[in-house]
DNA sequence: GATTTTAGTTTATGTACTATACTAATGGTT
DNA sequence: AACCATTAGTATAGTACATAAACTAAAATC
């Protein structure tokens, strides 16, 4: 029996406020998706591999504070990565109450799917839209999210 | 001690792409806010006191259609929504089956404290964006939406 | 050397959902 | 009228994602 409600409801949509479009956004945000072999992901959990993949041997407080999240939310995080085989752990050479975290194999091809899928969205946004109006609607996301802090 | 992280932190913000954008509008959007005396409350609980107010005499399937969530999700959120006196729940005259919710007096104050709120919201957008690019961005939510259905 | 800061973990808690299984009422169909 | 599928709502268990607070251990500063 499937429960599981239809996000885009065209009877239901008639005049979408922001705040409603944003609340929708939300949702669509929230649903895992798979990444190449390395499973369903969740939105954090790509998230974090993206940022550890983009750079590497990225320590935990620094993904805290790219992430914008607390420290525990990183803890509970990265376990699941590392139980996932996605992430590893390794003590920092010199400072030893830092952890490295690093992609392993399988978190490399999750990266790089994602990243494929960056690029495939990327293109379909280019396609819609002129590059003056994607440049206008990356504008009013950070006016937003300023506003909203 | 302050354990909470800066979501606008400057420093990390170097070039931002849309997905990282929208995890961040995602991270605003979940924070709770005052509305007036009813207290704060949750982005989730607001909307719904948005939808309710906005029609009266609302049935708990058609809020989870509304709100694109399930029965059950709905039978929560109403529960607490309930208990904080903001809404009540009345048996349907002649499906007794169904339940028709309203707004109480408290919760008519939340529901206005935050049409005025959106109010201003849309006027501080007016005086930073002309109808136009407003226009653009809100087509480009729409199409971010349909995109990631 | 003592103190403070920093790095990370743990635990308990809360929100916001889903899925699944259920009760009860309604509405067709024969 | 009896049967059965559908619909309305609830209950419960589980997951994801987060915080706050209290903690350990290591490093840095004084």
């Amino acid at each position: 029996m499937n429960n599981k409600p239809k996000i885009n409801d065209r009877t239901t949509n008639q005049k979408q406020s922001i705040g409603r479009l944003i609340m929708q956004l939300n949702r669509l945000e929230r649903q895992p998706k798979a990444f190449g072999e390395a499973g369903p992901l969740t939105p954090s959990e790509i998230h974090t591999i993206d940022a550890i993949g983009r750079e590497g041997g990225v320590l935990m407080s620094e993904l805290a504070q790219r992430l914008a999240v607390t420290k525990g939310a990183v803890t509970q995080l990265i376990g699941r990565l590392e139980a996932k085989d996605l992430v590893s752990r390794k003590s920092h050479p010199v400072d030893s109450r830092a952890t490295v975290l690093s992609l392993t194999g399988l978190g490399m091809i999750a990266f790089e799917a994602h990243e494929s899928m960056n690029q495939q969205f990327n293109d379909l946004l280019q396609e819609e839209f002129s590059t003056q109006e994607i440049e206008i609607f990356e504008k009013g996301l950070e006016k937003l999210i300023r506003l909203m802090s």
